[in-house]
DNA sequence: TTATGACTTGAACAATTGTTCAAGTAAACC
DNA sequence: GGTTTACTTGAACAATTGTTCAAGTCATAA
């Protein structure tokens, strides 16, 4: 019988985020998957190219939905729906909430030269995302947005790891709430590109 | 000879900043501490225990680096200087950037019932000093910000947590620049409070 | 000198780790 | 029907894990 391998990436997301690398051993992983060392080595090498697999169906999945955000034709009412769903989603599974590739940029380290840059392809992938949306607030028919589309993209990346973080211990009505104060700083100032830092 | 114990618990911080809890062995720690194992144990009781006590430490450090910023006669400009330091300081032990807590709150499912209390402890003290540092901002005679203080002091926490957890792979010219992006939105205007989420 | 107490040592322990491999199964191809 | 190919099984492996403990060190007190 052929399994499913789909399903068994999909098992081993769940069981990496809610562990970590690390933290998830082989016979957790053996019994998530329902499959037996050999069928796991025969089919992805490694722990660590099972993880790599994992990392790389996240992030691609991360980007795929901001892209989906940044063509819809409301992408800001997209990209507050975005939000809410990945930050205070999960409630049954708090540990969802926590961005994969943070948690996995945790162990960073610990890991070798492939999940390494799985993992640094996949910053990129959603730091790719975020640019596509701004984009799409920055262009007719919107006009949303003035301001360096990279640094935005990165400002956005950051609200979202922050808020993610965030939101693995403080109250749901708090996260909302930053949520509101994220889309108010959006539309607001930004600095000066050509200045180096500096202070007011 | 008597050990230094606070040099341990020191050198103990590093070892656990850089490799995390699990990834930190017991051989890792003896080497690093220098002690054998009998007196690690004789000492601190567990590898827990020692990283519980790196925990308490980290945290209360930042809540009394906060505290100063708050009573610093230019908040503002303290709490600049402190975002700068930790997030782009440390270039050469670039681990540094992200946060402990964050790092160690990643591996929160394989912690003990001790380690788990240290950590969302910590995260208690951080807040605490942010809104300590809020306080003095919206006081006399500075009256820089009016709004809830604990959901600002959630605020800077999230900017923190993101900026440093961003701030381990981009650049550092970026990172300063989303600091200025910070400090302009501190500034700005923040959601009503008794509106539940809602979109503008 | 002897006894006490705090501290240190490092070999050793059981348990767990990621991984291998000879043997087995079953469908596909000639 | 026989061979190949892809996949599966589970016992077993060496290495590493956190931890223990009998024995040793050494300053101080009696």
């Amino acid at each position: 019988m052929k399994y499913n391998e789909q399903r068994a990436i999909d098992s081993a997301t769940d069981l990496f985020w809610k562990k970590g690398f690390q933290g998830a051993g082989m016979r957790d992983i053996q019994q998530a998957l329902d499959m037996r060392p050999g069928s796991i080595y025969a089919r992805f090498e490694n722990k660590e190219g099972l993880f790599t697999r994992v990392i790389n169906q996240y992030a691609e999945h991360g980007r795929a939905r901001l892209q989906a955000v940044s063509e819809h034709q409301e992408p800001l009412v997209a990209l507050r729906t975005f939000f809410v769903e990945e930050v205070t989603g999960a409630s049954e599974k708090r540990y969802k909430r926590q961005c994969l590739l943070v948690k996995s940029l945790a162990e960073f380290d610990n890991l070798g030269e492939a999940a390494k840059q799985a993992i640094l392809n996949g910053m990129d992938a959603l730091h790719e995302g975020f640019g596509q949306v701004v984009a799409a607030l920055s262009a007719p028919p919107h006009n949303m947005i003035k301001g360096d589309e990279s640094l935005i993209a990165h400002w956005l990346q950051e609200q979202f790891v922050g808020l993610r973080t965030l939101a693995v211990y403080a109250s749901d009505a708090r996260i909302n709430l930053l949520i509101d104060k994220l889309l108010l700083d959006l539309k607001g100032h930004w600095p000066a590109l050509n200045r180096p830092a500096s202070d007011e």
